[in-house]
Parts: C-alpha cells; structure tokens; sequence
DNA sequence: ACCTAAAATTGAAAAAATTACAAAATTTGC
DNA sequence: GCAAATTTTGTAATTTTTTCAATTTTAGGT
C-alpha cells in the first residue's frame, strides 16, 4: 500500500515487486499478486485494464482519466483542462454500477518526438 | 468481418473461433488472433480490455459506452438516457490521440436477480 | 491450363500473465 | 510460551497471446 501511495505511475504487479523486494526479500508474486486484487475489490486502488498485455493499479481511487501510449505502454493520468469531465455513474435499470473508466489511446508527446510517428 | 457484423456480443478470439470453425473447418486460431488485432490497428473493429482476463472485440466503431458484468463476464452496450455522453477526444498538448473508452463495471441485471446480490 | 511469386493461413511451440494450492512462516490472543 | 488463525511463499498449472517456419492458397502472366 505505501508503494502505490507514492509511486502514482499505474504500476504492473511486476513493478510492484521489482520495487518492493529488495527491501522485502521473501516476498512472493503471489503476495503482490492477491494483494492489489484484494486492495482493487476493496476499492484501495483502481484495477486499471487499459493495456492489453497487463493489469496495472492505481492508488489513487477518485475518478480520473487515463492516457495510454501504444508506443511506450505507459499509462498517465489526464487533469484540467487536458481531460474531460467523468461522466457520472449511470443508473442502468436493474444494474448494480460501481466503477467507471475513461480512457484514450494514442501516442505519447515523448514518443512522438523520438520516432517521429 | 462477416461474424463481427453479425454478432455484437463483443467476442472474444475464442468466441469467434468456435463460431466459425464449423463452416471454416481449417480455421486456426492464429488467424482469428491475427486478423482481429488487423481490425482494430486499421479501425475497422474495436479492441475492449474491459475485462481484465482476455481482450474481447466490437464490429461497432462508432464510440459507444461499455458496461461489463463482473459475474457473467458480458460486455454490454449502453445507450440511450443509460449512456452519458462519451466526452470527444481531448487535445492533449504534444500527443497523438486516437481512441476513447468509457467502461462502467458492476453486476448486470439479471445476475443480480439469480444471485440476489 | 500451367507456372511462379506473393500473400495468407496453419499448427505447434514458446512466452507471458495470472491463478491455484499446499507447505511454511508469521502473527495473535491467551 | 503455546496453539490456532492468518498470512506468505513458491512451485506448478492454467490461460491467453505471440512467434515463426512450413504449408496452402491466391493472383497474374505466359
């Protein structure tokens, strides 16, 4: 948890233990695995399914919108006048709604520079 | 193409294989996998990865809004006074923009009759 | 029709992400 | 300090997706 409260760069379960077992060195995938799942089902963190190669979290659980880069796979939050409003949740009749994302997909500003696409 | 424009339960590589491979017999796979992704790179289908287990496709490229259901799986269509206005695409500074999702995630109707949940 | 080059498809194997689960380690309350 | 409950671990299995070389199909020219 005090990983995801102070690296806000959407990380992969894979990111999560590079960066945490050096000081953890016992632990498991697996922890790190069945703990942001639990943290996502308790809403500590949003599960985001932006890319289509892997899961990444967010500890920051307000609505807001992401930014993927097909090119570098980096996902980045969208704030002011850069990102339109959220959409309220709906009241679908019948349903039961607790979770919206908006995203966008493109190319990043850095990419774009570099390979001039 | 022909199966995307028919069924728009949002298929999955795996739906989309077993519904063709009776009238295709030689189908493989590798095909379906490959011409979908084909689809969604030249816009001709869209890519979902609102479900975080396999990646599903839409025949519909027109944006529309996604729910998902976390107990059956399905991806529905949200129109109508259901669907808020999906916001158009922000120009964000220095980025290539090119796709928008707006996903809502919850319990469908009619797993939340049958389970009472 | 027949031949050839290009393009598309196939299938098997590999890679990557995620889950299952039993064993081991740790924590908790007494 | 002990036993029960909880958490963590690590290996193996599962699932999804990709890679890639071989095969098949297609298209155009003769």
């Amino acid at each position: 948890m005090q990983y995801l409260m102070t690296h806000f760069t959407h990380p992969t379960v894979e990111d999560v233990y590079q960066g945490l077992c050096g000081e953890i060195p016992t632990l498991s995938r697996t922890t790190v695995y069945n703990t942001l799942r639990m943290f996502s089902e308790h809403k500590a963190a949003q599960m985001i399914t932006i890319d289509d190669h892997r899961v990444c979290y967010d500890g920051n659980v307000t609505p807001h919108v992401h930014f993927f880069c097909k090119h570098c796979g980096r996902v980045i939050d969208l704030f002011g006048q850069q990102a339109p409003i959220l959409p309220t949740m709906p009241d679908v009749e019948g349903c039961y709604v607790d979770e919206v994302q908006l995203y966008y997909k493109g190319v990043c500003g850095e990419c774009k520079k570099r390979n001039a696409c």
